[in-house]
Parts: C-alpha cells; sequence; structure tokens
DNA sequence: CGCGACGTTGATTTGCCTCAACGATTGTGG
DNA sequence: CCACAATCGTTGAGGCAAATCAACGTCGCG
C-alpha cells in the first residue's frame, strides 16, 4: 500500500497519520489475467490504482472487434469517467492484461475522502491534469502520424511494455489491424 | 466576470467575498478573430476561460497544413497542458475563431489563487474529471464511426455550434480533410 | 473592384482493412 | 504427459474509404 503513498507524495506533502487515513480508504483487490473489472451496461463507481500488473479499458465495437482505448500499468488510475460522472451504464469494458493487483475506491468512499483531507483534491487534480496532457499529445500523434509511424513512435516510448501485451492489443490501441500491425512488424510496409 | 463565478458555482459553494478574490486572480483580454494567443516554440503559462467567442488549439502538420485539436466555446477552459507542465515550447498553436473576450490567468497567479482558496483545487479538478470524461467517449468514437459518422454524430450533438466555425476547422477537428467534408454535404458519398 | 479566403467537384491514388488460410505457441483436461 | 484446442501471429489477394491533386465557383471585405 505504501505504493500509493509513495505516488500520492510525489504531489502533496502528507504526512504519516494523514497516510493512514488515505490508505484506510482504499480495498485491496486481485484480478486474474482476462478477468472483467468492469462490463458493459453496468454502472461504474469505482477508480482503480494500478499496484502491480495492467489493466485495459476497451470496447466491443458493431463488428465485435475490441479496440483498447486505454492501458493503465503500475501507478496509473483508471476508470470510466463518464459512467462515473453520470451514473449512467458504462459502453466500456475494464479487463486485467496480466494478473494484476490493484486499490480500488467506490466514488462515495472517494467523496468522503475528500472531505476528510481535503488537500486530496489536489492530488487528483494534478494527476487528471497530467492524464489530460498525455490525451493532448494522444490526439495530436493520431492526427498526425500514420500507422506505421504511431508504432514504431510507442515502440520507441515504451519498448519494455510492449513486450509484455499481446500484439493485437497494442494494435487497436494505435487504431488499426492486428494484421497489418504484422506488417509493419514483418517490414513488409 | 459574474460569468465564471456562476460556472465555479456549477461545482462547489462560494460566497460573495470568495467569489470577489477569485475574480481578482484574473486578466479580462480580447483577442480578435484570427490573432494568436500562443504559437510554437513559445512557452504555454497561461489557462482561458472563454467568456465570449470561441478559440481554437491546433497544430500544423509537416505538409503545412492546419489541424485542429480542440476548439473552446463560451463557458470552456483551454490551454496547453503539456507545455504548462513541463514548461518546454510547446507544438501547439491557440487562436481566436471568431472576436473573443477571455478570462485569462498564469500559472503562477492560480498557484496563489490554489494557496489562498484551496476550495477552487475541488472545481479544477471536478473540471478536469468532465474533460477526460469527454476525451474519453471522443477516442470511443474516433476508433469506431468513419469519417460521414462522425460529421453526423456532431452536426447533431452541437448544430448551432458548426454554423460558427468555417467548414475546413471542423473537418481537421473530426480528422478528415476539407473536400471529403464537401462531399459528405453534398451527399457524394 | 479585385483579391484572398472558403467551398465544391471529379479523377486518380493510396493506406489500410477485410477475408481466408495457414504456422506457432500456449494451456488444459483426460 | 500427451493430444487437442484455443489463442496468437503471419501472409497474400483483393477491395474500399478517404486522401490528394487540380481546377473552378463564390462570397465577403479592404
Amino acid at each position: 500500500m505504501d505504493q500509493l503513498i509513495t505516488h500520492i507524495r510525489k504531489f502533496i506533502v502528507l504526512d504519516d497519520a494523514e497516510a493512514a487515513i488515505v490508505i484506510s480508504f482504499f480495498k485491496n483487490e486481485n484480478f486474474k489475467k482476462k478477468s472483467l473489472l468492469l462490463h458493459e451496461g453496468s454502472l461504474c463507481s469505482t477508480q482503480y490504482f494500478v499496484l502491480k500488473g495492467c489493466l485495459r479499458l476497451y470496447i466491443i465495437n458493431e463488428k465485435g472487434n475490441e479496440q483498447t482505448l486505454q492501458f493503465a500499468i503500475e501507478n496509473w488510475w483508471i476508470t470510466d469517467y463518464m459512467s462515473l460522472q453520470t451514473q449512467r451504464p458504462t459502453h466500456f469494458y475494464i479487463q486485467a492484461v496480466e494478473n494484476s493487483e490493484v486499490l480500488a475506491i467506490d466514488t462515495d468512499h472517494l467523496e468522503k475522502l475528500l472531505v476528510r483531507l481535503p488537500k486530496m483534491e489536489r492530488y487528483f487534480r494534478l494527476i487528471l491534469q497530467k492524464s489530460f496532457a498525455a490525451y493532448q499529445m494522444r490526439i495530436k500523434y493520431l492526427y498526425t502520424q500514420s500507422a506505421e509511424e504511431r508504432y514504431h513512435f510507442f515502440n520507441n516510448l515504451q519498448p519494455e511494455f510492449v513486450q509484455r501485451i499481446p500484439q493485437y492489443m497494442l494494435a487497436s490501441y494505435l487504431d488499426f489491424s492486428a494484421e497489418f500491425m504484422s506488417k509493419i512488424r514483418a517490414g513488409k510496409v
């Protein structure tokens, strides 16, 4: 659980008593590879912080194919913010890509934590700001790079992560087909 | 300036004294249509809240074409979060699409405001959470819809806004060419 | 009035998808 | 521990959505 505290302390000051309070609001959970933490049609009321392993958020499109919209590895947060805010059914799935250990917090628990320790508002603000910055860059690359460029760019940015996940998941995250990914890797394009 | 206060009060409670403090940290600015608030290579240290008009964030790609990544109309915030956080030169442009009136706040001013009124952390957290929810949906639609579907979907969602902006800007925002947009509108596709 | 910004149209090209078939690897129950 | 089935990755042929290019119409504005 120290892992979350260490992460929070990169953004705000937290003494040990406060750290203990924070921890008390979270639930430690383990998920086996391929198990679902959220599925289409249900309500999303939980935010997850990944301690170990990897989660992904994906949809199933009209043709029945999965498309990965986000990954979350160690020290990343993941949830469906739209369902969380509107309390309407989600269109997304969240799945464990590897056997994973996470910290989970429900919306109502989070609200209580924020009332108890208002300084945590700042932590979550800064996390979201960082995520949003990454989003602006992602849109930029999606809009300017070809499929091949996106692959090389990502591979260069996250070489060790690319090794951890199936290629078809990365292909769908980068928004092209698994077959095309094969051709890029083989240099046949 | 009431406009910002009204917006903030949709998210947090603010008495009149606090509202006055908030306002004192902002600068009111006007920009003529087509003028630049930020250009590539410079540092971004300001966040803008649109009172009236419309701003957009765009890049110029390798071929010299503009691609719009974001719009901001009344009551929306806009900035380059990556440059803001890293204090590295931006790759983006921010431009007034119409004659626009905005409230501007620099990073260091914002920090001082947040120290003075920590409850504003919550406001910005909620704004960012809302933006991030919208981002997750945008990626979903970019990944699942064809160009034509994206056009009709957006047109249906924001019919009055579509009237306000040149078609080529909307085309680049929806990630297809201006010529293709013409063909969609003419039903020739 | 004339020029630049914006929009349209058609011909051609291309990046990537789809489909189908086939290896390789992994995992699992008998 | 093997057999067999999933799962994952590869390859090639053919097709399509959208880009590109070029030319031309139109409007608004200085």
